[in-house]
DNA sequence: CAGAATCTCTGACTAAAGTCAGCGATATGA
DNA sequence: TCATATCGCTGACTTTAGTCAGAGATTCTG
């Protein structure tokens, strides 16, 4: 995981840091600089068609619930938004955007737009198709790098949300369908320690993918449940989440890991080869498994 | 030039933006968040480990005089850099680093390094290397379209200094060398209207591209003196300073444009061609041409 | 050599962005 | 039902980032 970094590509994201910044801040500077200030854009932007709590406000932007109060009171005396009590909690208050708010929004929309358009506009079409795509794989990768995987509770509520999507996908994909209760360990709490461990990705908080080892003391350790979120599939989340169950094994002494997996399952396959895992003879009757791997831990 | 653009592609450089611009700007402030403010920083950064002039120092990061000075002396009372004449015109103050602003640039660039290597960490070599070429596509194309083609008089000391590097490159491409002299319109004043025009492609107010056009009552336009910097080159510039010549050639009244080049210019040979020009019979005597163009206007 | 221009600096402002403590109303858990 | 927590709000404050006018020293230009 933390092999040594590249010093050229450092200085690379450094560059595109500065050219970034530089470039896409000026123009922001002149495309969007109305008399409105930043902050309360931000706002306005966020209370959106559809209105919006202020704590919701608050979490999304990190603001201080005193600034954001005082933009909310600045929206409010300019006729852009009404503030109203939560019918539910009426600590709570809801931000809802009139006419005018709308038709604001709509111009930083429309500002928006055009500052994409300045910097599209002098290129040539294929090389507008070749600034976009490029922008596609940047945002992608940030945010594969944003993503953190660490243990987690098997029982908590985003496990259960991760392991209820795989097996609806298994349901989806198995010919025959998935019955969770006719496969090996159907109970997850025996992927908690001392006996197995459990391991949630996240990203920006959203859990999007999730693993489970199982330790057997002076055998392999046995991985299961690896899943990832369709939405961030190519981005290399189950590599990690796959080394961190290799880590956890490796702390539990084990040699070897193995694993089984479906012939649907094509993209995991080859995710298991890539990773160094090789195929060896059935080792358990797993009534879903076509394929069974083994990988030596260095 | 001004063709529509695609509503897709605007979608994906408003996504880059914000994600850009939230990540990058969150680590930001996480890793730069020092006790020095950014406007200190980016003058302490500039200051570098030569010294400069306070004047330089306003240009490139276009700050208020007032403002300058008022930061400048902060960091002259926090010991980091010293303020003295300059030799050679006593209005002027040169700023030098101290040993201690030396440092303080240092831990800076220290801070930078840790931003970039915080995005790449988590990331698998194939994906650094994924993300780097895709952050230098976007810089690139940036800058390109950044560059802006605009008339100018060849005799200004921007077009002299391309023409001369033209020259130069010439002259080391060309099997036989070159002279300007035994090439046909020596004399760029004719590249004026009302006979000609000159067009200068610059970057960053740098020009780095240079183009010229003569008309011809009734007769094809006629391109010469095409040159774009190295550093530049397949960028679209060309292109685009092509495009500029076209203009004025319709302008006046052209229904096509003629252009002869050298056998050793490929990279030119390859743009005329994906411009739409097609070769036909030598229409002038032109020494050092080995290939004669054509193209229609629409 | 006079007048214009340039360079830096100071003083006097402003707006935006943000921080912090605490208050009053409301909700929630033991 | 009572202590505790949460939510939004207000007041008081700070820092950052600027803008503008003009003064004083110096240099350039006709």
């Amino acid at each position: 995981m933390t092999d040594t970094l590249d010093a050229d590509e450092i200085a690379r994201v450094r560059a595109f840091n500065r050219a970034v910044t530089t470039r896409i801040g000026a123009l922001e500077d002149h495309y969007l600089g109305s008399a409105r200030s930043l902050g309360s854009s931000r706002v306005l932007w966020e209370v959106a068609g559809d209105g919006r709590d202020v704590r919701e406000i608050r979490e999304r932007l990190e603001l201080d619930s005193g600034y954001l109060s005082r933009l909310l009171r600045s929206l409010e005396r300019e006729g852009l938004v009404t503030l109203a009590s939560s019918a539910s909690d009426s600590r709570v208050r809801t931000v809802l955007p009139t006419e005018a708010g709308r038709a604001e929004r709509a111009e930083l929309d429309r500002r928006s737009d055009a500052l994409a358009a300045a910097l599209l506009e002098p290129l040539s079409p294929g090389q507008r198709t070749r600034l976009a795509d490029a922008m596609d794989t940047v945002v992608r990768l940030l945010d594969a790098s944003l993503v953190q995987v660490e243990a987690a509770d098997p029982g908590s509520d985003d496990a259960r949300r991760c392991l209820a999507a795989y097996y609806d996908e298994l349901a989806r994909r198995f010919p025959g369908g998935f019955d969770p209760g006719r496969s090996l360990h159907p109970d997850t709490r025996e992927f908690t320690e001392p006996t197995g461990r459990f391991v949630l990705a996240r990203l920006r908080g959203r859990a999007i993918g999730c693993g489970a080892v199982l330790f057997h003391d002076g055998a392999p350790a046995y991985v299961k449940r690896m899943w990832v979120d369709d939405a961030v599939r190519g981005m290399g989340v189950g590599r990690r989440i796959l080394a961190a169950l290799e880590d956890a094994a490796r702390e539990h002494g084990a040699a070897s890991v193995t694993l089984e997996t479906n012939a649907s399952l094509t993209e995991a396959i080859a995710m298991y080869r890539a990773s160094g895992y090789v195929e060896v003879e059935p080792f358990n009757d797993e009534v879903y498994a076509d394929h069974w791997f083994e990988k030596a831990l260095g």
